[in-house]
DNA sequence: CAAATATAGTTTAATATTAAACTATTAAAT
DNA sequence: ATTTAATAGTTTAATATTAAACTATATTTG
């Protein structure tokens, strides 16, 4: 017999909303990415390119910052693109620290194939929801992501 | 200059949506799973042990269930719990196919410390929403989740 | 001007994660 | 009773992911 903590109403109210977030999240990931792989492409890798494809060269540093993974992650996926030739690095004269990462020619045709199909699997991702509803959830997934900057 | 996907009302609002919903989802569990490295553990070891903690012995499969894990991934992660002495396994005799994990002593201890933790620190990340707004996000989560099965 | 500090990116070690192929075992079909 | 199919768990290869320590470069401080 397992032992079994006694929660409060506030507390399951918190564990409920965490757990169905967490889940809806991760089926909602699982589902619209499932495709990527006939495209030879994880999951951080499609990230990568997506900001590259709607902001522009970036460098590694901002990269990690909109797709929220580490430096040391970031230079492993970023390898893994350039040997596929989707993107290619391109340091800073002015600041040699930093490292521009570009969307190759090929990076971009693979992009603007595969960018419609993914916003269509969004679409259909997010159709058991009304658009109020989605809206709704927008509203309270904004309120509840900028909560955790503030709340220490 | 990138080239942009002219996207439609339908597609930008499932896509704002669906961006809202994995920032927040990811916010809120590295920040709730931070203090995690204080016991040693990773945010799919403890998965496994609060499953076990709350359902009793479990087999590997449910177990990948229960935390949406491919079996293979449960079998390292339980080896690595195992090596910690936090569970333990044990083959059925009734059908050798199955091995039912246990939680061990030193496991359970761990997390009746550990559990009142995490359960406070589930409250504060989803304290900037009232309580009206977690069932609401509750529940529009749970019918986005669910709708995954189904839409196909 | 030199030392201290900060920032970008890389490397290392450890763990996580998947898909696919595999072994072992049990159940179902013939 | 034998063959076929299904299920549980393991192994393999590849990639992802982190924290921490590192190198290289630029900025700030005294």
């Amino acid at each position: 017999m397992a032992t079994k903590y006694q929660a409060t109403l506030t507390e399951r109210l918190a564990l409920d909303t965490y757990i169905k977030v967490s889940r809806a999240a991760n089926a909602v990931e699982l589902r619209i990415n499932r495709h990527l792989s006939d495209y030879g492409l994880t999951i951080s890798q499609f990230g990568v390119l997506e900001a590259l494809y709607h902001l522009g060269p970036l460098h590694q540093h901002q990269l990690g910052e909109k797709i929220l993974k580490s430096s040391g992650n970031m230079t492993l996926v970023i390898d893994n693109l350039c040997k596929r030739g989707l993107v290619k690095r391109e340091r800073s004269e002015s600041d040699r620290r930093y490292i521009a990462i570009h969307l190759s020619k090929e990076g971009s045709a693979l992009m603007a194939d595969l960018f419609p199909k993914h916003v269509e699997k969004v679409v259909v991702a997010l159709s058991p929801l009304s658009q109020t509803e989605q809206e709704q959830l927008a509203m309270l997934c904004k309120k509840l992501g900028v909560g955790q900057l503030e709340t220490v």
